[in-house]
DNA sequence: AGTAAACATCGACAGACGTCAATATCTAGA
DNA sequence: TCTAGATATTGACGTCTGTCGATGTTTACT
């Protein structure tokens, strides 16, 4: 009851909550990390550090067209669906999967550059 | 008491634990991750998905001689010094930082390559 | 030997997390 | 309007995790 956001049907809803900013920072190993660019990018690493939510973002990765729905997903990781949903809504909310309401399903995406946003951060520009 | 394994003094250890294999497959968006390596992959974002730890990991390696010891980072992160002892064995066990004992100091380092395998697996490489 | 310093380990505690069954909400079609 | 199906939310549960203070261990120096 009483959600603060109200999504007017029909457009793609970004699901109603925090998008964490993905982008923040130079590469770890560059400069030393401020506690806030820390506590922002361990958000999103959290979000992805899960077995289950690595492979539905793997699952949804790899479809031909870049998008399943919720059925798609709930058998080939053996989770219940309200699991599934769960873990789709914590990717949604970290800003790494993109949620669009098509009829009585749910696709979900990748959102662009989210991955390879957070693979730059990690990598070791000069350092060896 | 009866640690497993035996470190002659002088050898270089890599602190008495499971090194976590960081590399593991192919990019999460190329193929459907299997449970295996999903679980693998897990153990070790989870290691880097800490704000505390981010910021170990980011003030080791920025270093000029690319190794500090924990006196040196205790106080920019402001933790306890078991509090980042412990971190950095966790970094240590999921295979991103290697240990040296030098006389009463620890040096801590980056194991070369481990953050650009982990970057490695989330770039998207030729998926949008 | 005795002492001081650096680091690791232990034990404890609060809070966060992953999971499920039950239930609610929404949509399409009859 | 009623029904069936897809998804989201709720409540509960056991487990894992980050943190600290206290204590143990190792090394160097006097």
């Amino acid at each position: 009851m009483s959600t603060a956001i109200e999504t007017t049907p029909g457009t793609p809803d970004q699901v109603g909550a925090l998008p964490a900013a993905v982008a923040c920072c130079a590469p770890l190993a560059r400069t030393p990390l401020s506690a806030k660019d820390a506590q922002g990018l361990a958000v999103v690493l959290k979000a992805i550090a899960d077995p289950a939510r690595l492979r539905l973002l793997s699952l949804v990765a790899a479809r031909e067209n870049g998008e399943a729905c919720v059925c798609d997903l709930t058998e080939p990781v053996g989770l219940s669906q309200p699991t599934v949903s769960h873990h789709l809504r914590t990717l949604a909310d970290a800003g790494l999967l993109r949620r669009e309401k098509r009829g009585v399903w749910a696709y979900y995406s990748l959102v662009p550059g989210a991955l390879d946003e957070i693979a730059r951060v990690l990598t070791t520009a000069g350092r060896p």
